[in-house]
DNA sequence: TACAAACCTTGCCCAACAGGCAAGTTTGCC
DNA sequence: GGCAAACTTGCCTGTTGGGCAAGGTTTGTA
């Protein structure tokens, strides 16, 4: 383990998260479509160029808060022991990821919510959570056996992350109520037979 | 009931698929980064401004044969009782769904599965199917009750619509194995307790 | 049948964009 | 210190989405 990856890593997280942020900030006060990569990248004081290098468009970098979630969710399940039932298993890893957003950068839900009224950003939010389901689906496809082992895991591994992409979804269409009550919910009427 | 839905509506259609059939022909022979906006249009004989008055890009002009299918497929939930258990709904207009696409048009499944090995199309099948999620989840909310009816038919649709792209992608990737196999196991993995 | 309104197609246009390339700069490592 | 790998930047090109307005087609109505 090295605790400092390196100048150069911190460096490279550093921009990617103002970028990120940028993108977010001026989305949110300009509409999605008012705002230039141009923009954000000045506004990150980095060259246009350099965005495309981090990230393939604007919706990307104002996904990525989302995308460093789901990353740290993948850790909260690997961490857990083999031999539970993987719903278990993926249910407390979102309760913890929750958690834990809830405790740390709670900045991230206040922002996320701003969004709302901004639709034309489902389809990328989407594809966000579509980019760690092959991950998932290995790792849970060690936690399975019997039959249709490969596809059992991808659906399994596809019904979750949707379920935790419509509880966000839904959290900021309903702000008043917390996330945790959602994210219960929506697992408890996802979760498999 | 209007048998022709006028001259006007059938020529939409027309290019519509025409544009679609040439967008999917291109994208397996030259790859989907190969091909270009303008030489579909070409290919349908219309102008490539004409293309941007029916798709918003190449993607979403590829995948409509998919959108094709889940609008039919939006139908034949409708068209069943509302005092069955949801998820046995669901499942039913799967399989008939699946029946049909064999019995009928078996192009789509088979130029369907030429398109392995351009993953870059991945997330936007996702968002073709993510497009009528909120449209299924409104039928859904008729057919529950108790608490969280909106939240749990957006789940509901959500999962239902996520397994069957799941099955779909997997059975691309295993074109021996019947698509009906594929939808079976897949739902059967996903069925809510 | 005539005709007006609604609707489609097309060409022209422009700002935005992704990404290849090469020169200059920074970081990692010995 | 010094070299190699990696990163940033500017420049450039082909592609793209979509606004606009001039024509042509379809539809409904009289």
């Amino acid at each position: 383990m090295d605790e400092t990856p390196g100048l150069r890593e911190r460096k490279k997280a550093a921009t990617r998260l103002a970028l990120h942020e940028a993108a977010l900030r001026l989305a949110i006060e300009q509409g999605v479509d008012g705002v230039t990569v141009e923009a954000i990248a000045d506004t990150a004081n980095v060259s246009r160029r350099t965005f495309s290098n981090y990230f393939s468009g604007k919706e990307e970098a104002i996904f990525h808060g989302d995308t460093m979630r789901l990353r740290r969710m993948l850790e909260l399940i690997r961490e857990q022991p083999t031999d539970e039932q993987p719903w278990t298993v993926l249910t407390r890893a979102a309760l913890r990821l929750t958690e834990e957003t809830y405790l740390g950068n709670m900045e991230w839900l206040i922002r996320r919510r701003q969004l709302r009224g901004h639709p034309s950003l489902a389809s990328h939010q989407v594809a966000a959570y579509t980019v760690v389901e092959r991950e998932l689906a290995a790792e849970l496809a060690d936690r399975l056996s019997g039959d249709d082992v490969g596809l059992r895991a991808r659906v399994l591994a596809a019904v979750f992350l949707t379920t935790m992409r419509v509880a966000v979804q839904d959290s900021t269409e309903h702000p008043d109520r917390p996330l945790l009550d959602v994210v219960n919910a929506a697992l408890a009427a996802a979760a498999p037979a």
